[in-house]
DNA sequence: GGGAATTCTCTTACTGGCTAAGATGTTCCA
DNA sequence: TGGAACATCTTAGCCAGTAAGAGAATTCCC
């Protein structure tokens, strides 16, 4: 690895901090607009980008809640349309949260305007260049998570 | 603008998701870090991003919190040690909360790994393409806040 | 200049979500 | 089969949030 300017270091982490930020922002955004707290929306998405469905404790696990509170959550997620209870027919202790609504991106402005700011952003590059940030955001995820998310 | 193809903007999307997801989850182990509770850590990172000291009422606006609560807010990082009260003297009904920490990326395990882990990952890259990767976010940063946030 | 209206923060009463602990129902295994 | 382990739900108590209004300072306007 070469050398790294620290004027460099510095300006990516202001870039970071400021992804950052505006994500909090952006959630608050979603969760506002499908009518859910920070939390139910926290856990929604949780329950959206998982292969299959979630048991009401791997929620518990993933959220930091306790599993009392995600029997709320799961409650109140149901009560809204955006997901259904299922109880796993192979170990009938298990609660399975299967999301309802087929594609997130559909609900309201917020994610439209997301793609929308995507596709505007990824227009200004050729395609060498989008390798390159592909690259990048790819190597971001996965460092990211391993070194600072799973330990 | 060129054509872009479905298949790219929709593994960008992912991308966004998953970054997005991630930063919720450091910011959860940022707060637990700090002792904070999530609401508090949000209102102070608020704090320690903008220039000068921000008056309660603004920290309010921002974070999208009743004044009441706020003041708790503030009570809360004040008796921490992270915040000062101190009220303004151009118009003393105001109260000015000043950061008394000098640095936040001093605070903890998470920030060190979160600067460990975009220096590996900018290591990858040679000055060339971190110049497409700089330019990518702060079109990516502008674009999405004044389509998305700023609305 | 001075009284009224406005602005800013804090206080209060109340609501609602969270945790901890235990109850209920299910599965595993000796 | 019986008991231990497990998954979720229920309950009681607590704490942070909102809304409304009080108190203090400022600005407006005659």
């Amino acid at each position: 690895m070469f050398h790294m300017e620290p004027e460099v270091l510095e300006r990516f982490t202001w870039y970071m901090r400021e992804q950052s930020a505006l994500t909090v922002m952006f959630h608050a955004r979603v969760a506002e607009q499908m009518g859910l707290s920070a939390t139910d929306e926290k856990c929604l998405d949780l329950a959206m980008r998982a292969d299959g469905p979630l048991t009401a404790g791997r929620i518990a696990e993933l959220s930091g809640l306790s599993t009392g509170a995600v029997t709320g959550v799961i409650d109140r997620l149901e009560r809204a349309g955006y997901v259904r209870r299922v109880r796993d027919p192979h170990d009938r202790r298990k609660v399975l949260v299967e999301v309802t609504v087929g594609d997130v991106d559909k609900f309201g402005a917020p994610f439209e305007k997301a793609r929308d700011s995507l596709v505007e952003v990824l227009g200004h590059f050729d395609d060498a260049e989008l390798e390159v940030i592909e690259r990048y955001l790819q190597l971001q995820i996965g460092t990211f998570r391993k070194r600072v998310i799973d330990t």
